[in-house]
DNA sequence: TAATTATATAGAATCGTTTCAATAAAATGA
DNA sequence: TCATTTTATTGAAACGATTCTATATAATTA
């Protein structure tokens, strides 16, 4: 009995297999991933090897192949508050095309906590994900934890935020433009008296879209009103937020400059400016016309449906995977990568919060 | 020259800290992993250990961890959408528990698709995750996938849906404790016309709910009328689900059989009756108050806000970790254990969907 | 003092793959 | 026919940890 008899307790291995077959264990290596050495393995020798794998239930131990090839498929994906409704979709973005590629993410959740943020990413290396991506929201931490992430050398992408490094790539929309056509979309229904609640002035993609605002307003010589611009301010928590922009509104409201149409930082806001106007009496959008940014999945079902700037958040998933995919095919052939930074376009959905200015 | 000396590309190994500090690996294994040998060993060598490791940035090959242990601290994760906001505060409720016991989760959707669902499951048994999470919904694939399940032995649990199999645990809400009491919430606002849009009846949910319902009728003889009664078809999209209720309800309107109050299978559902009642000039709750079941996010910020009944959706997350943890615990003390079934309660949370009868 | 136990460390085996290097037979070319 | 190439297969060496077993000294007990 020169080889031990299988255990019966353990799980099959491939020198199970090769007992079985009758072949080595290198040959059933070869012939079960396909490996270039396969084309001088005889047909019969394959199917015998492939008749006793399935005999047997063999499933390769991928402890043992990763240790090997430094290599598990795995991605880590951060989002920092799987609450807010404009990650899932970007979610689901993510998890389809990786599901073409065979990987699989392993989630977590920073609930926009720089502690939790960092115990993660340090569980995510430790794990040696092959590649990493953040989904950047509302409030992002800042810049320091791109050393971390630098030196660690994982190819990585944030998706919702520019970034001005070299090393990490980025999937954005194009606030600018979005903004910029959303305004033309009120303008076009004839609003000329505009009230705006904007986003924080620490985000980039607040200032972005103020910048396809004043583009627009500088390209048609409309006028903004000072008095009927307000900025969120820049908060820790983002549910804060959304109590924030049902106050601005009112106090837009109380100041009796009249206005009638609003343009929010993105749907939340719109949302609940919405709320706003309609508890003061204020038709939406019979007498006021609102636009949002985002298109998250509740906008659809609001009452009346909100009008806003769709984010393509399906395709940034998708771009963000591809981004890191390259990097990873890169780095296993042991090429230089650089980091790419990728910008989508976004469109205007018009629904029913936005209407035809009325005659006066 | 006995020890080669490390190559510069390749990461730092526990035989390199061995070197470093001038012990063996056996050694710094003991230390570093503070194992039961380590009570011999003295502070001094384990400081030093520890520096050298510190100093050469040393981080253990997890690979290797595994395939010795054959652990690896991750759980499947199985959503059948993680668009459906009945997910994501489950799914916050698992990582918040995995991430206490420092486990990761492994994120798979199966986009309602038996297919997917079973590719899925491959990949994730493959990965050799320690046990598996199930949120089912709506639409729960049938029963056979079970058979592939308890063959592989891995605790797993399935959160929303009841189960008979004794091998597979479940987590659940107290559906018919709960439409009871949302029942008796519209009849202590003196509602006694109801109409009801129930959900499918494949579904248990949608059984036990209506079970509620008819005890509490029975309860306090207060009669159903069956023309006011609607039940959602045995789809297999979900989304198809929200036109269905948008339908039943301008049914239900169409009768001309006056009901002061509509009870939803659920919020989406709800949501959509609010949508038809208000499309069709039915005020609510002026005219007609409406409760749902779930509590999604979005109910709190709809107009009128949804009373509804909660699903403690992050503890049933919770829940099932737990329980898979104590049966991932078990299993590496090669201990037997048993499938868990567990029962959270609900709770209504009154809105301003509901609201008194108006006197007539 | 001798026998025993506790302390401190290391060598080698193991986990299950993949792959390098070796070998032998068969097919080809000169 | 002999040298070379192609085909077919394998033993052994990684991959990087943990742990079993062995060993040597120091401390304790009889």
């Amino acid at each position: 009995m020169p080889y031990p008899k299988r255990r019966p307790g353990s799980t099959t291995t491939i020198r199970d297999v090769a007992e079985e077959s009758g072949f080595s264990a290198t040959t059933v290596s070869i012939v079960l991933n396909n490996a270039p050495l396969a084309r001088y393995i005889p047909a019969p020798t394959k199917t015998r090897i492939q008749d006793a794998a399935k005999k047997l239930g063999y499933r390769p131990n991928i402890f043992a192949k990763s240790l090997r090839s430094k290599r598990n498929h795995t991605v880590g994906v951060m989002v920092f508050d799987i609450t807010d409704p404009y990650c899932t979709l970007i979610l689901r973005g993510i998890e389809n095309a990786l599901y073409q590629a065979s990987f699989l993410p392993m989630l977590t959740d920073a609930h926009n906590d720089r502690n939790r943020f960092e115990r993660y990413l340090e569980m995510l290396l430790e794990r040696r994900v092959e590649g990493l991506i953040i989904i950047a929201n509302w409030v992002l931490i800042d810049i320091n934890l791109l050393a971390d992430l630098e030196k660690s050398g994982i190819p990585t992408v944030i998706i919702g935020r520019e970034l001005e490094s070299k090393s990490i790539s980025s999937v954005t929309v194009d606030d600018e433009g979005g903004a910029y056509a959303a305004l033309a979309h009120l303008y076009g229904l004839g609003h000329r008296k505009i009230a705006f609640v904007c986003g924080p002035k620490g985000l980039m993609s607040s200032r972005k879209r103020w910048k396809g605002i004043q583009r627009f307003a500088h390209d048609t010589k409309l006028e903004l009103d000072p008095k009927l611009i307000r900025d969120l301010p820049d908060r820790l928590s983002p549910h804060l937020g959304a109590e924030d922009a049902y106050q601005m509104t009112e106090e837009l409201l109380q100041q009796k400059r009249p206005f009638t149409a609003l343009m929010a930082y993105d749907d939340m806001t719109a949302l609940n400016a919405m709320r706003a106007l309609t508890t003061a009496g204020v038709k939406v959008p019979a007498q006021c016309s609102v636009i949002g940014f985002d298109d998250i999945a509740t906008s659809a079902l609001f009452v009346p449906s909100l009008t806003t700037v769709r984010q393509p958040m399906e395709a940034m998933g998708a771009a963000g995977v591809n981004v890191i995919l390259e990097g990873i095919n890169a780095r296993a052939e042991n090429k230089q990568f650089a980091a790419a930074q990728r910008k989508l376009p976004s469109e205007v959905v018009p629904r029913e919060s936005t209407r035809q200015v009325p005659q006066s």
